[in-house]
DNA sequence: TTGCTTGCAAATGATTTGCACTGCT
DNA sequence: AGCAGTGCAAATCATTTGCAAGCAA
């Protein structure tokens, strides 16, 4: 990992590669179902380590309970579908074109407000296939 | 308000006009401040309650503590600036040809996905104005 | 008078922290 | 040796809830 003094352990390579598996951003509750010997506090530890480190990011979720996932860097920039019903959070990929020229926007927009721009957030929220 | 039994009590109107003050997202502490009497438990029970009314929007900050604003059918179709340093939120509204297309395509990729989009909610990240 | 509201205090639940200990390097 | 990481239990913070009393329709 580098930088500073953080050591990339194995608590935190199976933390990482837990959160790989899913397609989705994934609860506190679901990683510790997963690696059962990790106790919870060094569960939250290593994420804000690995999230200061950009390996993974906080999406934040209405139900309760943060959800994790690979930063964009290491999966690509996507959105997040979700349901405003059951909670659930899924990946999404928009158009190359529609990406482009939201960002073109976005970075006049935040120009004139003297703002400025890292990235952004989109999230589509509705009704997953489920709860229709 | 009406539907259901619920009243448009005193507190709920001093909670929604101290809302309207502000142009940005409160957040608890702000409005508990305003409204000295009240107690926070009260707060946070018609704050669900107008929410539930559609009257109030809570708006996720990744800073603890959420905040609220009016709901968008008050105050227009908006969108966020988030200052990822000190974590403040000010709206901004992205030009309508813009919000069209982004509808349009946003709609096209949910019906693909068998998600029913309800709407969107779109945050540019960044540094503001003090923080840059 | 029935049912929504309120205050207060106590309960919850998520997340964080102190401390002593283990393990890299 | 010396700093970073770990477990556990206790602490903290935001938010919720139970209950008895107040108020509006």
């Amino acid at each position: 990992m580098g930088k500073c003094g953080q050591r990339y352990t194995q608590s935190r390579k199976e933390i990482v590669s837990a959160i790989a598996k899913y397609a989705q951003p994934v609860g506190i509750a679901d990683l510790l179902n997963v690696l059962k010997e990790l106790p919870q506090s060094s569960l939250y530890r290593n994420l804000t380590v690995l999230q200061e480190a950009g390996v993974v990011t906080r999406v934040m979720s209405s139900q309760d309970g943060g959800l994790y996932e690979l930063a964009e860097r290491l999966t690509g920039h996507h959105h997040h579908l979700v349901c405003s019903v059951c909670g659930d959070v899924r990946d999404v990929v928009v158009p190359d074109a529609l990406e482009h020229d939201l960002d073109a926007a976005l970075l006049r927009l935040a120009k004139r407000e003297g703002f400025s721009l890292d990235h952004h957030r989109l999230d589509l929220i509705g009704r997953c296939a489920k709860c229709s």
